[in-house]
DNA sequence: CGGTAGATTTCGTGA
DNA sequence: TCACGAAGTCTACCG
């Protein structure tokens, strides 16, 4: 890994053209060929950036870095101004990042126990499919009805807006014209709440702690 | 700014929890309170992270970086094995960055030139507003019918659904009750098409170029 | 502060 | 390779 700090102006042409007055900025070069340029301020994204893989030229105080994106090329220019440092370091392997509490592990254990869901529910099958994609969960009711779950971390119109897809193509099947649709979240936006209930979509706000049975059942419904 | 390479390991807890096992990573600290860590490789996004406003404190090998989230609280633990490298750049103030060719020049070209959407229309304004947010653009065609235009760069599933959502709100005025849809986008995906043809929406594939005027017209229309 | 929509989204997965 | 959906999405804008 190179780090340069640089007065320098950047300029990039791809998907869209952005140019970057001169000032002083952080210039990292990975060793995978990934180029990020970053101020010291603005958090988390580039000011600048191209991901690997990446062909690096350096020019005097010009250097290019060029990927073929398609049939057109994406270029990112920096011309250097001053350089303040400029330094590398071998940082070998890196070890993954291990990830809980995503919409995978709240699904996980929704199927392990729907009927956290608030009624008797049994699973037939998780990502259940259907021509335009998988619904997350297909269970039963106690009456042998049957019940897509939809899961998300958090509900916002297009959950409400996929589960009516999903209902729509799976209510094709005459054994299934009867299906429910349950939405199960961590958090609901309201309008999610109202556009659930005009379609006839029960809405279940979960928590994967609780669901994991490290904390108090404090379970809401809507409607 | 301040750089530090540092063989250490990471936990974040908060919207989730993740471990970062031991390897030698690179940690920024930016002058507005951003954290960074980075590998040596996976491009762009950091492996762990902390967006302003934090607070960071430093006691031995320990570097813990916090933040307010609502109830919950955003937790950053550095654990430091062995520095390699540890120094403090001043950078003052960054200039902006100037982008052009985002979704807002698509707009702003078509409302230019609506005609460009295949058809004789007239614009009657961008941005314009229903309850639940605005339409890129309101145009009116030869038979001074309404014509709702979405804009998109990349047009999918949720394009279409967006558009559908203005079109039940505009059409609830019975001056508007007659209203079409389109939808335009430099790139579609097969999906979008299909949808639009059963609402009844016209998808137009256009370039920013183009529309310009800077490349020969070669105009692609679905349905 | 909360919701909506855009992003050079990036990133992973599955066909 | 392409398309689709999640993301600690982040970020800007608007109420």
């Amino acid at each position: 890994m190179r780090l340069i700090v640089a007065r320098c102006g950047v300029r990039y042409t791809g998907r869209l053209n952005a140019v970057l007055p001169e000032s002083t900025r952080l210039l990292i070069f990975k060793s995978d060929g990934s180029v990020l340029v970053h101020a010291d301020a603005g958090g988390y994204k580039p000011l600048n950036w191209m991901t690997p893989p990446t062909a690096i030229e350096e020019v005097d105080d010009r250097i290019v870095v060029r990927k073929h994106a398609g049939k057109a090329e994406d270029r990112l220019e920096i011309r250097i101004v001053e350089v303040l440092s400029d330094v590398s370091h071998e940082m070998g392997e890196a070890a993954g990042l291990e990830k809980d509490g995503v919409e995978r592990d709240l699904q996980e254990a929704l199927a392990a126990g729907p009927e956290s869901l608030g009624e008797e529910l049994r699973l037939v099958r998780r990502e259940w499919p259907t021509d335009i994609g998988p619904v997350d969960l297909m269970c039963r009711d106690d009456a042998d009805g049957w019940v897509a779950v939809e899961v998300k971390r958090i509900a916002g119109i297009e959950a409400v807006e996929q589960l009516v897809r999903y209902l729509e193509r799976i209510r094709l099947d005459p054994a299934r014209s009867d299906c429910r649709g349950v939405l199960a979240a961590q958090r609901f936006r309201p309008q999610a709440v109202t556009l659930a209930e005009s379609r006839g979509i029960r809405c279940v706000e979960v928590d994967l702690a609780v669901l994991r049975g490290e904390r108090e059942p404090e379970l809401t419904l809507f409607s």
